[in-house]
DNA sequence: TTGCAAATAT
DNA sequence: GATATTTGCA
């Protein structure tokens, strides 16, 4: 019967009500030391990072690192909110990031989906409506490219251009097509994104965090100890750090909210 | 406020 | 050259 998707959906749905709780997810992203070596407790105020003049790989890395945040060379922090006026250079959205936006606009729901509350939803200090509005236009192209593709073919193995390649690196909840239709019959009960798992084309991308581009190290950050064990976020010269997800090819519970556990 | 388009940078 | 991101405008 048709529960069978609205059935998960709709538990999946109570599960996220608020938009107000899923608003935290600074604190999943940053780890607790990391958190407190630079001092931006949870509440206080966001991280400031120094951007070097180039790129900026957000790094959020495995475990938990920061998003991204604007950085000059020479402006230290010593304010409290810097990167407000400041212009960034280029925000580099990473699978895990991605992932991040996914999952917020899945909670969200194409219709909620705006910039706004996306952005308010991932919480990510540094990101701005912009940058999600942006993405996030890009992302309604991929959606409507993956629809017309698998619209008539039927069957979506590959054939997804470099744009979706970051796209295609998160998943993507059978939700995001049109479902306009209340009615009619479970037509997506699963939608596999077709290439999760492609381990060969983090060449763009991977070069950009591999330090092609510029290597993110928090010098301004008081960091009285020494890197342990979490302050190992974008310096990874040799690692990539994009783990193509542990969920490969199944939504499972692709919608597992912010609290990404652990990775 | 959002969406789309174009321009620019890498 | 291509791709991605950024910015401006409607």
């Amino acid at each position: 019967m048709r529960d069978d998707e609205s059935n998960w959906f709709s538990k999946w749905e109570e599960q996220l009500p608020k938009p107000e709780e899923l608003i935290p997810i600074s604190q999943t992203l940053i780890t607790p030391d990391l958190a407190i070596a630079f001092d931006i407790g949870t509440s206080h105020n966001p991280i400031n990072h120094h951007y070097h003049h180039q790129q900026q790989p957000p790094a959020i890395s495995t475990p938990s690192s920061q998003p991204n945040s604007g950085e000059f060379d020479s402006s230290e922090l010593g304010g409290d909110e810097p990167a407000r006026t400041l212009k960034r250079p280029r925000l580099v959205w990473t699978p895990q990031l991605h992932k991040r936006f996914v999952d917020a606009v899945a909670h969200l729901g194409i219709k909620n989906a705006v910039p706004k509350t996306i952005m308010q939803l991932m919480s990510v200090d540094g990101l701005t409506r912009e940058n999600v509005a942006s993405h996030l236009q890009k992302y309604r192209l991929y959606l409507k490219r993956m629809q017309g593709l698998s619209s008539g073919a039927g069957g979506f193995s590959g054939g997804d251009p470099v744009t979706d390649h970051l796209f295609a690196s998160s998943p993507v909840p059978a939700h995001f097509l049109h479902q306009s239709h209340p009615v009619s019959d479970s037509f997506l009960p699963y939608m596999p994104v077709a290439a999760l798992q492609q381990q060969h084309h983090h060449q763009q991308m991977a070069a950009a965090v591999a330090g092609h581009h510029v290597h993110r190290h928090f010098g301004s950050a008081p960091l009285s100890r020494p890197q342990s064990q979490s302050v190992h976020m974008v310096g990874t010269p040799v690692r990539n750090p994009y783990p193509d997800d542990q969920e490969s090819g199944n939504e499972k519970r692709a919608l597992t909210l912010f609290p990404i556990g652990d990775d």
